[in-house]
DNA sequence: GTGAAAGCGCTAACAG
DNA sequence: CTGTTAGCGCTTTCAC
């Protein structure tokens, strides 16, 4: 099988006796084109079989109508959720979308570089070892990028992520109510701002009540590390009688691990909380209490933020927290049971 | 803030008092060019902040050095493990990954004219709503493609999947030899070749023993579907005595509603096999039985297969089966325990 | 080894 | 509405 020589719009045009600029006004939407024209040109170009050239496009329209979606972690099935839901999104609006999974692990300044140079329009940043300054460097070569469910101290970004902090408060003070004492915390990666301000309203909750947090541990969102980070909090006394973990996919981790490990129960002997509401958490095994992350609304605004930059050239960096919703299930020992908005 | 104008090979030529070949030569990896001047070109490159423009360069190479990955289902973990694999592998060599999630009812059309028209290099197919006739078209335009995970009875075209006939006969065979009479087999997609060879190794596989499939439920590769079809196949006698369920994901499914629904144990009532070896198979909730695919080799193979495509022209059309391995755990009742792969 | 020149396939003024 | 013209930023002969 040998290589077809590729058709042009110069083909085309030749063909249907046009100009080759003509052809090119077929493919624009907005071009204005007589009808006559048209069909003789979409008839030419059908029978060659031609395709316009998108990246002759690009190059002239300074626009390759392609976003970056950086992230990690592709085993929490958060971020394939978001995958989904982004991939939807902009392909809607006729986007393409590049993907970038970094490792989480140090090395990824090749990935920045790569990103820089792939002359996408717009970058979605879900990874958290992308730090602040990583991110600067984007908005210094001017390519509009918004953070996702990533947060840094640094303005002239935009970023959506939800409402961490009240997630956390709200997790303190319902385990508080529930009566716990020794609440453990199981936190993220170190360099996530989600997992800090997460812990950071989870003691603010407990303070509220007169409690503060028992324990910290780091499971850095690996299911791996988040069974041994538990099997640590349990080793020896005093036990921790709650979990919070920072994300379900560690809550699952926590959940296993007591009752295969510790032969626990689970929320009689200790309570387990998550974060994220991913689907598992609603699996009849684990019923597991979470705050839920409005994903569709987190792909929604980001969406829209990055578009509009692109679009508008529109560089004002804005940010948006949006609320997050507890969801009550069964792995809270429960003196008080509240409607379940699940 | 302003946007910035781009800078050119051009801009640097005129900064480093070369000309703007020369520029050119030293993003060259096997260009020719002294030290010298490539220093000098280096050091104007970096005062002024420039980058190659990838898309100018793909114009004129014809090679946009970017694979499309085409796929469904991320809700299944499998996938998102191929995807992560796949990305670190193309980044590898230098390849960009553009992501086409397609939903798999219905309308795909529109996908693969948006595929067609991004000027890929290659393509992974891994969606099971393109058939036959879509990928032909792929070979038609000329485009190199490679079906993982798909068959199809059309011989112009590699694909690489795993030995599903033989895993499902394994499990027939090994299901039999526990003594099951009453094995259900819950498929996946109509339209997925995967769902119908692991169907019929099943029935191979039972036959080999003197025994028949009991019964056969749709589960479309879709967790709640499969809770349906998995009630539906337990609401009355004669009930299975053992499930295999056409993919991890719904095998846990199985599980769940079985418990959760039909107090049933697994596997002293019900035994439950799935196939894939997703993380969660392994989960000490499960310990489910089932057969591994190697996703890693999937992905190796996929890749070199659809590189030399690329790279020679190579468009002789290979298929790679790849060997699965059982991987026995708790779910099945056994009368002999053999050792464990795990 | 280096520069000049010729496009890659397309869009976007600009006239007509 | 349509054709002509001029590039987008780069790679690649081809002389020198």
């Amino acid at each position: 099988m040998q290589r077809k020589r590729t058709i042009t719009s110069r083909d085309v045009a030749e063909r249907a006796g046009v100009s080759q600029s003509a052809v090119s006004r077929c493919f624009s939407p907005k071009a204005s084109i007589s009808e006559k024209t048209k069909n003789k040109v979409l008839k030419a170009a059908k029978e060659l079989g031609y395709r316009p050239n998108s990246i002759a496009r690009s190059l002239i329209t300074r626009s390759s109508r392609t976003i970056a979606l950086v992230l990690s972690h592709l085993d929490n099935m958060f971020y394939p959720l978001v995958i989904e839901k982004a991939s939807l999104r902009f392909q809607a609006e006729d986007y393409h979308l590049l993907l970038f999974v970094v490792p989480e692990a140090g090395d990824f300044s090749g990935v920045m570089e790569r990103i820089l140079q792939s002359q996408v329009d717009g970058i979605l940043m879900m990874s958290a070892s992308l730090t602040s300054s990583l991110a600067r460097e984007c908005v210094d070569s001017g390519i509009p990028v918004v953070l996702v469910n990533r947060k840094v101290d640094f303005d002239g970004i935009s970023q959506v992520y939800s409402d961490n902090y009240h997630g956390g408060f709200w997790v303190g003070s319902y385990l508080a109510m529930a009566g716990h004492d020794r609440v453990a915390y199981l936190a993220g990666l170190e360099s996530s701002s989600t997992s800090r301000h997460r812990y950071q309203g989870l003691v603010d909750g407990l303070a509220s009540l007169g409690k503060q947090c028992h324990a910290i541990a780091h499971g850095d969102y690996d299911f791996e590390q988040a069974r041994a980070a538990t099997r640590q909090l349990f080793t020896a006394p005093p036990y921790p009688d709650a979990v919070f973990a920072a994300s379900d996919h560690m809550a699952i981790a926590v959940m296993e691990t007591l009752r295969d490990d510790f032969n626990l129960r689970i929320p009689e002997d200790v309570s387990v909380i998550g974060f994220d509401d991913t689907p598992v958490a609603a699996w009849p095994s684990y019923r597991l209490t979470t705050v839920r992350q409005p994903v569709d609304q987190m792909v929604e605004e980001a969406t829209t933020l990055l578009l509009r930059q692109i679009r508008q050239g529109d560089f004002r960096a804005e940010s948006r927290i949006l609320p997050v919703t507890p969801i009550l299930r069964h792995s809270v020992r429960s003196p008080v049971r509240e409607a379940t908005l699940d």
